[in-house]
DNA sequence: CTTGACCTTCCACCTGCTGGAACCTCTATC
DNA sequence: GATAGAGGTTCCAGCAGGTGGAAGGTCAAG
């Protein structure tokens, strides 16, 4: 990990292992706008250089990473900043952890029952439709009257 | 269907075929509130009567099931805008629906896609985690490093 | 000393509604 | 005729989770 600091920003590295916006923006794989809203949520709080440029330390930088991961897992910004507080305490319980991730893990999973639903639904429609010129469609017979599915 | 309109709205049904906004609500399934919001983005067009009040016609009703249907299919508001067109053109061609349906079909395959990696990985994980008082947890761990995974 | 890549802030916009305030209107009842 | 309550109306704000763009400051290289 350090290693890849080094090699994307040399510079800073030798003085300090301070990052720019860009830097971590690159090794938390975050655009430089999210990071800049996940501050202005208080999501991490980068510190200012004198030029007024965000000065990213070690730790900010890891949580981006946190919460890139986090939210790749289709956690909301609310679980993540729970999650990021547990990280941080050394006394949680683990229980907590994961009853987000299982009610999470619920919703997920109700998530994906509706859209098998939508898909039969949908597969079946395009299955029936001719999708040609004709202007006969059972798609939009369905959605006119679905007892006609 | 008339049936229906006749048991809910028996009143204004005697003199006309024109119901209030919560008249159509009952009868498409959606809130009143959603049923102005279509209104102003140009999806329905119902008249006013002389105090004020939108007054739907029958096809305006129509037009609002078609619209919750879709939607409950997940079609976008601009998809349903087109789709309501199609439905309106007698001289349409079905694949023209069709491959509305098709493009949406593989949208909603490939969210499924996605969210089957997520429960994947955090089934695995709400299952390794002990979930007691300790704060050893594996699912903490893995969003500090997600190669851990 | 200029060029271009960064960085800053701020404000608007996206999807698809939903909540609430402030106000008007209709209908039934007293 | 007054009034209560259930409708209806408009408008403005906010949700999640950012994204786009303008207007401007800064830094490093040539």
């Amino acid at each position: 990990m350090s290693g890849q600091i080094v090699a994307l920003s040399q510079r800073r590295q030798n003085r300090n292992i301070i990052m720019n916006i860009g830097d971590v923006s690159k090794l938390a794989g975050l655009p430089p706008k999210t990071i800049r809203y996940y501050e202005d949520i208080g999501l991490v709080t980068p510190l200012r250089g004198p030029n007024g440029y965000r000065s990213f330390r070690g730790s900010d930088m890891h949580k981006l990473a946190f919460l890139g991961r986090a939210r790749a897992l289709g956690f909301t910004i609310e679980d993540c900043r729970t999650l990021l507080a547990l990280w941080d305490d050394q006394d949680r319980a683990s229980a907590d952890v994961r009853a987000i991730a299982k009610e999470h893990l619920a919703q997920i999973e109700s998530k994906i029952a509706d859209l098998q639903d939508i898909r039969k639904t949908l597969t079946h429609l395009v299955k029936e439709c001719a999708g040609d010129d004709r202007p006969d469609c059972p798609i939009l017979q369905t959605l006119e009257n679905i007892s006609k599915q």
